[in-house]
DNA sequence: GGATTAGATGAAGAAAGCTTCAGGTTTGGA
DNA sequence: TCCAAACCTGAAGCTTTCTTCATCTAATCC
């Protein structure tokens, strides 16, 4: 399976010259661009290629298919948030958790909010199929970094790590994806972060039980 | 706007005899069944109607495209849970902050598992066109019950109730849908319904501040 | 039991989109 | 300058799916 996706998804040809770069990089533009306009019901090959000022002949030459498009569009971003998260994770071990939390939050909310409209334009496909499994892989990659980073907290211990860093991602992501929805003004980002490092921090506080080092 | 959307998705035909609402309802049935097992990019009207055991002309009597089938599934779910959501706010009026969350959380939490087949089969439609409108729809309902209900509760005083009914609403409905989505046994669940309360009443004990009465 | 209405059928028309490929243009090195 | 490789083009084939409608069967009422 994971051959196989890799084949269906992979680039036929990479760019070499200067131009096939250029050209590469705005279906990528385009891809968002048409996302946002036109919703992914109305996505076509030839819209995107149309968009980007190229011909879908051209399109197929670095793309397979019509999914490895999205699918492309989509790891970028969430390998870009993912990184800044495990990134962060490990910046932060060993500290209370005050500054996890603050460590952790501020590390997706700024990945999420360099590119709002990627990240908007994005939820859309996440739900198809293939999207689905990069969102589940991403998503497990950061939970095992966030829960390592908690075991090393100093003063606490977690019953249920796992879980209660799955609740955790949970609130983090969906609050953000709400603030993207409703428009992401720089005061409701603001907020966001603010009231996300209460959220998480309280559960925390809550979920963890003091321990004896 | 909203004329034309019920006229386009609003039934062709009503069923009278006994027979017409057996086949409505395999219809329904098979719609959930079909996005299970194939998915929304595989859900054909054809494959529906067969699932159904029914033609694919009997299906077009009583919606009139493919997204009213669509749509309906997920109105009728959607209104299913905002209903349990409003009756629990209700029933919390000036109550403490401890049974208005774990009241709200039951409720969401049961409406949702009732039928986790159909709350899992739907996500993938949620993130359709008019699927979005109806989850905002139903959303701003929820929230809206929510606020009122905190701001009925006695002793405490929030800043900006929308904002923090919002980070509730996102962190109760994404967290239910991971553990959905990750199987839903009745252990998973048993802590969903403990974490959550932790969470949020976590969180709206950090957010709110004293109030004199 | 005959007429009227409700319900069901499924082949076929129509539309839409993905993908290919044969042939043209540009680039860069020899 | 010339040639091979890289790059680009877009009309057309192919497939898939939605939706209709002429026709048939079943139920209901008088």
């Amino acid at each position: 399976m994971r051959t196989q996706e890799l084949r269906e998804f992979s680039p036929r040809k990479t760019p070499v010259q200067a131009r096939s770069g250029v050209t590469v990089e705005a279906i990528q533009e385009a891809t968002i661009q048409v996302l946002l306009e036109h919703g992914r019901e109305r996505l076509t090959t030839t819209r995107v290629a149309e968009r980007a000022g190229v011909s879908v002949g051209t399109l197929y030459q670095y793309y397979p298919n019509k999914r490895a498009l999205l699918f492309s569009a989509l790891e970028q971003h969430l390998s870009r948030v993912g990184d800044a998260v495990e990134r962060a994770c490990r910046e932060q071990l060993h500290q209370p958790l005050e500054p996890m939390v603050k460590g952790v939050v501020e590390a997706f909310v700024d990945a999420k909010m360099e590119r709002t409209d990627i990240s908007l334009a994005l939820y859309s496909i996440a739900s198809e199929l293939d999207g689905e499994v990069l969102v589940r892989r991403i998503g497990t990659r950061g939970r095992n970094a966030l829960a390592t980073m908690l075991e090393t907290a100093p003063g606490v211990r977690f019953e249920n790590v796992q879980f209660t860093v799955m609740m955790m991602f949970a609130a983090i992501t969906n609050a953000t994806r709400a603030v993207l929805e409703s428009g992401a003004s720089p005061k409701m980002v603001r907020m966001l972060r603010r009231e996300l490092v209460l959220l998480c921090h309280g559960y925390l506080a809550c979920s963890g039980t003091p321990k004896l080092e």
